[in-house]
RNA sequence: GGGCGAAUGGCGGAACUGGUAGACGCGUUGGACUCAAAAUCCAAUAGUAGCAAUACUGUGAGAGUUCGAUUCUCUCUUUGCCCA
């Protein structure tokens, strides 16, 4: 008997599949269609184990719904902007276009060898051109729509490299690269208005059901809906404001008012810029960092001006107005009114600077005499101290009923805040989208004439430049439209922004005039499976809702709002981190293992220190490499191994001898294969064994249902079931002619998970075309004798093999028959029986 | 600080709607084969007591609902993730 030759095999039907267009799909509205997509990948140089699990679930996902019948859209691409390249390119004196182009290569290979079911006839890429000259229509159309505008907003500036820093990018307040500190500056940008679709972003999610509610909750959050009220203050003091408007959630509050605190960039600020005290305040509030994690840990401080707020609800009541750095300019209007009693921020605040804290809210069973002293108290209870709104209910009722008197007196109204921004798409980066305006020589911008799209990405530049390496090229900026000087824009695309529609570009990857084909679209949206990382769950995620609201907007032929029907995130890939004697890194190939204990490999006496699993990564060293892997064990093993040890939406441990075990079992059903090919005469079928029918038709009802809840661990588990089932049956039954047909279907079964392996087993069977599912009878699941269990006062006492459908009474008397009866009943009072049919039955007892 | 989830043998994990806890795999132990090893095959494997049949305990801890709880409710502990 011959070994299964995986790299054979393997080889010759990917061959197969890719000469006779297995894969390729058609829009055609006749057939049910099943559009099945994973995050497509970023062209780093490899592929590493996180894509490899990835694109093997979406792949058993595809190979299954095309045995069920559907036209399956399973497509692959590149997400090819993005800074790594242009770093790379620069690091090694590449052009990014190249570096990118060759790693696509690289990684394309690794995946086909996967044996993915891959149409890649659809494949995109980002930075070609194809792809970008669209979303630059997409851009133009937006702004056309006024849905992208431009504004000045702060960014991370690296002095040193004179460039923009990503917020990852700035590590303890310093550049990544330069190491200089990061200073906050002001630079005009373009903004994509996606808070102008906030509600509906948010209502959306109810539809999405089979989104995992993590995901939902999250952006649920990230939104940050919030119910209250806008309140204007009267200011007293010698400068020409005299209204702050406050944005709160907790009116009801208000006659606990003990200061107002403004953002240290509110416009009142203007009047105390040459004060050297402020100065100085604003520099520590610098120090100090404006992230909320920073403003909530944080020392809270304040300058107090002479300026004085009235409280509306209580006329003669005035209080301090200060500066205070827990306050953000750009949430609400930079300004909130201080409540002590209630809000820990404020209590600690006004402990700080003396100020008054008087309590307002009761819970309600201390009643009238409870007092905040150590910390403020924001639960819920009854107004207290507050005139008029004493006995309300907080806050509940009390919100509502302040927010009718403040609107009644006309001081305020009621307001609805989200914590949603919009989202600031401009890069001062090469590797991108190149962004399709102009400024004329005032400054304006005006789009770029649609017949001149697109705008490419100058080609072979020199990237060793300060700064955006588009800034300086004066050939390409500056350009001349009817005699007119225009400079165009140099700031490139978020890369957020080309996934945020490639979905849909999947659908018509050809189409030359725009960026989808309606057609398509129509019969291919939404994806109806999406399956990636979790940590896309907010940005990515939300900015493709977003953007299909914003194609949606205005444009009645378009009716896509949701992309993704269904979202499925998978848990990553851990292994074991290894540290030498100095702390340093070590991979697991230079490891080894000896008993209990690791060493250094050759070199025993040097004992290795083994850290906690975590998920791969290149700086702890802890990183397999697939490659090297499917050399070595073929691509059926290393799927069956991805998938075998966690449920995919869970962390996975890697694990050596795990793989090894995967690689095995593919020989030893590969040993069975080749028993049984030599045992089955076909032609001599015999159908009569009801119990391999019952086996045959359990297991594909197991499979076939773990497959549709994505249990895709217990399918190994059904796999190696079904194993030790027909070795037995091999080994101990002589009528193995029954086996064939059901044989055949085990194989159809396993081919989601194994394609090359039983691809090769149903061929050696002369079954050259897998073409369907096969179906289970429930009529065959039914068993004619079952065991019921039989329990005493609740405890298990017994199984007992019946008849299915046995009624009560029956059980009982068939029960007194039995030793078990003897032993536990005989002489007993029965006090109640508690029967569930063809299950269990409890018998309770006196003792 | 806030939000969400998780906790089951030595390990990864399974268990339908509240109804036989521990499927399946790894590891370990014993055996077969071998001059020997590897590989392969067979058997055992939650704990305690017992030669055994069997009994008792057992799903992070404590309570509750129920004839019956890994599953539902409450409190707590530990831990993970996300937003900060």
């Amino acid at each position: 008997m011959s070994r299964y030759n995986f790299k054979l095999t393997e080889e010759k039907w990917q061959n197969f599949w890719e000469k006779n267009n297995f894969f390729k799909c058609k829009t055609d509205k006749n057939k049910k269609k099943y559009y099945c997509l994973e995050m497509f990948p970023y062209p780093s140089g490899k592929i590493h184990m996180g894509h490899v699990r990835n694109y093997t679930i979406g792949d058993v996902l595809s190979r299954y719904k095309i045995l069920k019948g559907f036209n399956v859209l399973h497509p692959m691409g590149w997400d090819a902007f993005g800074m790594p390249a242009e770093n790379a390119a620069r690091d090694n004196k590449l052009d990014p276009k190249d570096w990118t182009n060759s790693n696509i290569d690289t990684m394309k290979k690794q995946l086909k060898r996967l044996g993915l079911s891959i149409d890649w006839d659809r494949e995109i890429s980002t930075c070609s051109e194809k792809y970008y000259k669209h979303q630059q229509t997409f851009f133009l159309e937006l702004l056309e729509k006024k849905l992208v505008y431009r504004k000045e907003n702060y960014v991370n500036w690296d002095p040193v490299d004179e460039t923009v820093l990503a917020n990852e990018q700035v590590i303890d307040g310093k550049g990544w690269r330069s190491g200089a500190t990061v200073e906050r500056k002001k630079l005009s940008q373009w903004f994509f208005n996606i808070s102008k679709f906030s509600q509906d972003l948010l209502d959306g999610l109810d539809e999405l059901d089979t989104w995992p509610n993590k995901v939902k909750t999250m952006q649920k959050n990230w939104i940050g809906k919030s119910f209250g009220c806008e309140i204007e203050f009267e200011i007293e003091g010698d400068i020409n404001i005299n209204k702050v408007k406050c944005f709160t959630t907790r009116p009801d509050t208000l006659f606990g008012f003990s200061f107002l605190a403004l953002s240290p960039d509110h416009e009142i600020s203007k009047y105390y810029v040459k004060d050297k005290n402020f100065q100085k305040f604003k520099e520590d509030c610098s120090k100090t960092g404006t992230t909320e994690e920073a403003i909530a840990v944080g020392e809270k401080i304040g300058y107090k001006t002479n300026l004085r707020a009235i409280n509306p609800l209580k006329p003669d009541q005035k209080v301090p107005v200060f500066f205070a750095n827990f306050v953000l300019m750009d949430y609400g209007f930079g300004a909130v009114f201080g409540c002590p009693a209630h809000d820990q921020r404020d209590f600690d605040f006004a402990k700080k600077y003396n100020l008054e804290i008087k309590t307002v809210v009761s819970p309600l069973e201390s009643g009238k005499e409870f007092k905040v002293k150590k910390e403020a108290y924001p639960g819920p209870g009854i107004l207290i101290n507050s005139d008029f709104l004493n006995g309300l209910k907080a806050p509940d009722n009390s919100v509502i009923e302040t927010i009718k008197i403040l609107e009644k007196k006309n001081l305020g109204r009621k307001q609805i805040n989200y914590r949603l921004k919009d989202w600031g798409v401009s890069r001062q980066r090469y590797w991108g989208c190149p962004i399709p305006i102009m400024y004329d020589d005032k400054g304006k911008a005006h789009p770029i004439p649609t017949e001149m799209l697109p705008v490419k990405l100058p080609e072979n530049i020199n990237l060793n430049v300060k700064g955006n390496p588009l800034d300086g090229l004066k050939e390409w900026k500056e350009i001349k439209i009817d005699g007119k000087k225009y400079t165009r824009e140099t700031d490139t695309l978020d890369t957020f922004v080309c996934s945020s529609w490639y979905y849909l570009r999947f659908c018509s990857p050809n189409e030359e005039k725009y960026g989808f084909n309606e057609n398509d679209i129509d019969y291919w949206m939404p994806v109806d499976q999406y399956i990636g990382g979790v940590e896309h769950a907010i940005l990515h995620l939300l900015y493709s809702r977003f953007f299909m609201r914003a194609i949606n907007y205005k444009n009645k032929s378009f009716k896509i709002k949701e992309p993704f029907q269904s979202l499925f995130t998978q848990g990553m890939v851990c292994h074991e981190t290894y540290k030498d004697e100095n702390n340093n890194w070590l991979s697991p190939n230079e490891v080894e293992r000896n008993g209990d204990k690791y060493f250094i490999k050759n070199s025993r006496n040097k004992v290795v220190k083994v850290g906690a699993s975590e998920s791969m990564s290149k700086s702890k060293k802890n990183v397999i490499d697939p490659e090297f892997i499917i050399e070595n064990y073929g691509a059926d093993s290393v799927r069956l191994f991805i998938l075998s040890d966690s449920p995919p939406e869970k962390d996975v441990q890697w694990s050596e001898q795990g793989m090894v075990s995967s690689y095995k079992f593919i020989q030893k059903l590969w040993s069975l294969h080749t028993d049984i090919k030599y045992k089955v005469n076909k032609e001599k079928k015999d159908y009569n064994d009801k119990e391999l029918d019952v086996f045959t038709n359990q297991i594909i009802a197991k499979i076939t249902n773990n497959l549709e809840k994505f249990n895709y661990n217990v399918i190994i588990a059904n796999m190696y079931e079904t194993y030790n089932f027909l070795i037995d049956y091999v080994k101990n039954n002589k009528n193995i002619n029954n086996l064939y047909e059901n044989y055949k279907k085990i194989l159809i079964c396993f081919s989601p998970i194994i394609p090359h392996f039983s691809s090769e087993c149903l061929s050696s069977l002369g079954e050259e075309n897998i073409v369907q599912w096969p179906d289970y009878d429930e009529n065959l699941l039914d068993k004619k004798m079952i065991d019921i269990v039989v329990q005493i006062n609740g405890k298990k006492r017994a199984l007992i093999n019946a008849n299915k459908d046995i009624k009560r009474n029956d059980l009982l008397s068939l029960i007194s028959k039995d030793k078990i009866g003897e032993k536990f009943l005989l002489n007993k009072e029965i006090k109640k029986v508690i029967f569930v049919e063809n299950r269990l039955i409890n018998i309770l007892i006196n003792e």
